[in-house]
DNA sequence: TACCTACCTGT
DNA sequence: CAGGTAGGT
């Protein structure tokens, strides 16, 4: 069985586990069964070294898809000053962004509208499972384009069907769509996703942030309202519009914004204080 | 510009 | 009711 040393900490459930990615599954052993650069495989930690079962898959699969090759505490250092951006890394420092596949990613967010992560998580193997060639690795956009809105309705994806449908028969048409130039900045690479049908602010960030390495991309959506709102303005009532947010974070945490928001996210979702709250149903 | 609503399905 | 977007007023 292949493995490798990592050069950092590296926490298997919350990396995939917690809405970056939705083609993992966890069994009680803590072994993570999912796909990377679509070569189907399962994941485990021990002694410090991460294995795999695939030998088909290479240490630099494994090592670009959890972004190891990114010195994560590096590039947020000068923002520690903020004490719950401190306390979320301190929580989860294993935490690390991934690098999905653009398509995948892309049609992950389309489904994730009015969603739960478990649900998007079924949608996907879903898919895969209709639709996807031989290992259930995920169909294509020409697979999709063919299968049609009402086949894609099958796999529970409700009215997120057409737009699925759309950007299938979109980017079957014209593949390119989702080559964007490292150049390009964050704000203009957004603008470009926002082309494609169903894709609004929320979804181009989310996508850029998670398959294209954008950390600059601060994906604004209820939750991270919310957080924002009690965390670091408590008295505010009515919720930010998007651009203010994006602003906002940019100020906060500069370049790496988006890497702090996936932090803070995760740690404030998680925490024994919002998880009460929302047992008691606020 | 700033709200308002329809859109599917599962917990 | 829920981790949005598009199309309307």
């Amino acid at each position: 069985m292949p493995s490798l040393c990592l050069p950092y900490p590296l926490d298997l459930s919350a990396t995939l586990m917690s809405g970056q990615t939705f083609c993992w599954t966890q069994d009680p052993n803590d072994r993570f069964s999912g796909w990377i650069d679509g070569l189907p495989l399962q994941l485990h930690l021990s002694d410090d070294r991460l294995h795999w079962d695939n030998p088909a898959v290479g240490s630099d699969n494994i090592l670009r898809y959890f972004c190891l090759d990114l010195n994560l505490p590096a590039l947020l250092a000068n923002r520690m000053d903020d004490p719950w951006l401190s306390q979320a890394s301190q929580a989860h420092p294993g935490l690390r962004p991934v690098r999905e596949e653009r398509w995948e990613c892309l049609v992950n967010f389309l489904c994730s509208s009015l969603k739960q992560i478990v649900q998007i998580r079924q949608i996907n193997a879903r898919l895969r499972a209709s639709f996807g060639s031989s290992g259930s690795t995920f169909p294509t956009a020409d697979v999709l384009a063919e299968a049609g809105e009402k086949a894609l309705r099958t796999c529970a994806l409700g009215y997120r069907a057409r737009h699925v449908s759309k950007t299938a028969k979109l980017l079957s048409r014209n593949p390119d769509l989702l080559i964007i130039p490292p150049s390009l900045p964050t704000y203009l690479a957004a603008r470009h996703l926002e082309q494609i049908p169903g894709v609004g602010p929320k979804i181009s960030r989310c996508v850029l942030l998670y398959a294209y390495s954008r950390w600059d991309a601060f994906p604004v959506d209820v939750w991270v309202d919310r957080l924002v709102r009690e965390l670091y303005f408590p008295r505010r009532r009515k919720p930010f519009r998007q651009q203010e947010l994006e602003k906002w974070s940019l100020e906060k945490f500069g370049q790496a914004c988006g890497l702090a928001q996936l932090r803070l996210f995760h740690w404030f979702r998680t925490r024994p204080d919002t998880r009460q709250r929302l047992a008691k149903g606020k």
